[in-house]
Formats: C-alpha cells, structure tokens, sequence
DNA sequence: GTCGGAAAATACATCGGATGACTCCTTGTC
DNA sequence: GACAAGGAGTCATCCGATGTATTTTCCGAC
C-alpha cells in the first residue's frame, strides 16, 4: 500500500480511535510526518483528501484541526460526488428522494416547533409573485431543506440535501419549459406548510409524494419523447 | 484559493464538460501540472483527493485514469465517510434506513429476476445452523445488498450499503448480547424471500420494516439502560 | 494601565529536482 | 507461437528551499 494511503488509514484510526477528537489539532506537518514515517508531501497528499471529504480543516499559518465530524458536514461530500452523475441517472436519485422526502416531510410534521413551521410559512411568503427562475428555485430548496432539518434527523437532512441537487437541473428544465410549473409549485408547497402547520403527517406525506412525483413523470415524460438524446451516454443534454 | 484547490475544480470541471470522459486517461503528471499552471506536487495533492473519493483511479508506471463514474462507484465514498461517525449517531442511520428498507424491498419484489429469488433462496440456504458471529453478519449484509440490487436502481443500492456500515456495530452487539436474535433474523430473512418469491410487495415491505425495527427498538432500549454511557459525545463505547 | 501596531514566531503553501518502482510494450530468442 | 529480456513511459517518494498567512509577543504612545 502506498505510504499516502497508510496515512490516510492512520489518521483515520486516531480520529476513530479518539486520540484525535472532534475540532482537536493535529501536530505540525512536519512532526506528523515524522511520526508517521513519510515525508511532507506524502502526508500533505493524505491530509488534502480527509480535506476534501471535510474530516480535516486545513488553516494556513495556523494548524490542521479535526472538524466536528457532524453528519451535515461529512454528507457534504455527497453533494460533491453527486455533481459527478451524468443526466442518465438522475431518474434514479429522483426515485430515491420519492422515498426519503414524503417520509422526512411525515417526521417533520409531528417535530417541527410552531417556530420552525412558522419561519416555513414566511420563507413561502418572501417569495415575490414575479419571482425570477433563480429566485424559485432558491426557495423551492430552501423549502425542502427546513422541513428536512424539521424531521429532527441530521442524516436524513443531508441525504436529501445531497441527492436533491442533480434533480435540481431538472427543474430548471421544468421551469423553462412547462408553463405553470412555478404557480404549481407554490401551491404545492403552501399546500404541504398547511399540512404541517395542522400537524397531518399523514396528509403532508402525501402531499410530498405529489409533490416529488409531479417532477418525476414530468421528466420521464420528457425522457420518452425526447429519451432516445439521453440514452446514451455519450450524448450530453441539449439545453434552451 | 489554494491552486490545489482550483486544480481539483479545473479537473472536475474537464470531466462534467466531457473532455475527460469516464475511463479516460489524464496527460501525465507533469504535462497536466504545467497545463494547470502548477507544480507536479501540488497537482498531486488533487488527484490524491479526487482519488480517495473515487472519481480518478491512479496506477502507478502506467498513468491516472477517470473511473466509470458509476453510481455504486462514487457512493462508496459515503462508506468511507459514514465510518468517521461516532455511535451517538447510530440512531440516526438506523431511521433512515428503516424508511429505505421497506420501499428497497417492495421495488425488489416487482424488480428481481426469478434468478435474482433464487440467489436469494440459495444465499440463506448457505448459512449452516452452527454459524459463526461472522458469517452471520456477513450473510446479513449480502443479503440486504441483494435485495437492495434486486430493486434495480443503483443510487439505493450504494446509499443502503453505506449507511448500512454502521448498523452493523449495532448488530454485532445485539448477536453478543441477545439470545435467540440469529433464529430470530434467519426466521425473518426467510420470511422476506418467500414475500419476495410470491411478488407479494406490500408484505415484503412491511417484514423488512419489522426486520428493521427489530434492530432499532433493540438499540433503543439498550440506549435506554445504559444509554449513560453512550450519550456524552466524548466517552467511546466500551467493547470486547 | 491600556490600547494599537510592528516585529517575530509558527505553520501551512508551493515549488523544482532527483531517485526509485512499477507497468506496458517492443524485441529477440527458442 | 510462446516466452523472457530490455527499454520507455509514468507514477511514488523524498529532500530542501522559499513564499505566505496567522497568531503571538512586545514595546511605545497615550
């Protein structure tokens, strides 16, 4: 196994094996890498990718620390990875988050505080009539991501989180497309606050299912049209 | 930002804008340093990074590589992150696989292959009755990962793998410290495949959500006893 | 005594070059 | 045709030097 690799697996035990605990610094490059027995550009390799992944924090001319190693941070790097996935998989990711959302939307509904359901209620308010597609879709995220965090389970927070951007593109092309999609949509939304609001987690779960399909069959829809440019995998999607 | 930092970026973005296609090979080191503006070493800190997360592959005498950028490839990174979560956390997991679970097993129900059944059939019919702690579990993750493949989409299959890894701790203590729980899960896990064999979905849904609670109420009241010791972030879970 | 700023100390950032190890392909032999 | 030796190409690893950012220390002004 390359020196580098070792490393990586050794700083990952002492993290797990709590000699190294959330936020605690490690030594200074060059006492690590002695201690590891590797030189410092071994070493900056293995801690540029715990870097990447967010188990380490890297600060120039003050030390390399442990993060917190909160699931939110870590499951970032699911976003990450997931901007990798060409357009061909994104039927799958949408059939995942048609799982988690109704569900996350149902937990919401019995632990969301009246306080979290009414920041929901005026993140639907703020949004102007004459909204542009940025502005939509910025909300529409926004949306999702406070009723996810309202299921009071971090893990399910950044699950969605991270397979919900490449549906994002999705709804762009919704939304350059289909007339009506974003009134649509925010009645959806209000709908599901409703739902929230009166603590139906059965009609709220629901409600979600609509709302995640409503994408999902608009987008094979499209893909049964015009599917035979997203088959193959060496055809990119033409936009606009 | 740090020029290791932009050169990931740069490459990421020669992969999405399809000049390095899955499977294709990256100029040499020192050619893609110089095209990059930066030092061999330097670029080496990002491929290392791009690497531990599966999006190059690197061999060495014979040049860097991007991988097939296939779902189950990239999402094993969430593996390789999940581990770095502490047990305070398990819980967690466990909710989100517990609504995972039971939809992954319906999809398969519909999906599966009468081979795929019988590969399933064949699997429990391997375990002797006398097995070992490692068998067991070793049985338990193949043939949750089955089922999981059954349901033909490759997104669920590598998030249930992921966050399977740290149920599995939890499992390892129920088999030490209950009585009964392997008949109890081999009873359960035949229970499954007769469910999926008939293409019966609903109920093949609602034993995996059993099985799956089994596990989590479990875990709960074990939290509960001595849930002393687990709660404090900072005092590791005392095994042997 | 306190405040502000300059200087020193600390630690990471980046570089270029040298050497070793591994893979693959060519070539020559049997 | 099979096989082994050799060479070219490429990554692996190290070293040492220099640049840059942050923190800390210290000292003078008020």
């Amino acid at each position: 196994m390359p020196v580098t690799d070792e490393a990586i697996v050794r700083i990952k035990e002492m993290i797990l094996g709590g000699e190294l605990a959330p936020g605690a610094k490690l030594p200074k490059e060059a006492d690590l890498a002695e201690r590891l027995g590797l030189s410092r550009n071994s070493l900056r390799e293995a801690v540029k990718a715990l870097s990447l992944i967010r188990v380490l924090d890297v600060r120039q001319g003050d030390g390399t620390y442990v993060t917190s190693l909160e699931p939110e941070l870590l499951l970032d790097t699911l976003a990450f990875v997931v901007d990798f996935h060409r357009d061909d998989t994104v039927l799958h990711f949408l059939q995942v988050r048609r799982i988690l959302e109704p569900e996350a939307t149902a937990l919401a509904a019995r632990a969301m505080t009246e306080q979290q359901v009414g920041a929901l209620g005026e993140l639907l308010a703020a949004l102007p009539d004459d909204a542009s597609l940025d502005e939509l879709l910025a909300n529409d995220l926004e949306f999702h991501r406070l009723i996810a965090a309202g299921s009071g389970n971090p893990v399910l927070v950044s699950l969605l989180d991270g397979i919900s951007a490449p549906t994002t593109r999705a709804r762009i092309w919704r939304g350059l497309t289909e007339e009506g999609a974003a009134a649509r949509t925010r009645e959806q939304h209000r709908a599901i606050h409703s739902a929230l609001a009166h603590r139906d987690a059965d009609l709220a779960r629901a409600l979600a299912l609509a709302h995640v399909c409503g994408v999902e069959q608009w987008l094979r829809d499209t893909l049964g049209d015009a599917g035979a440019a997203l088959a193959p995998p060496s055809s990119g999607a033409r936009q606009h």
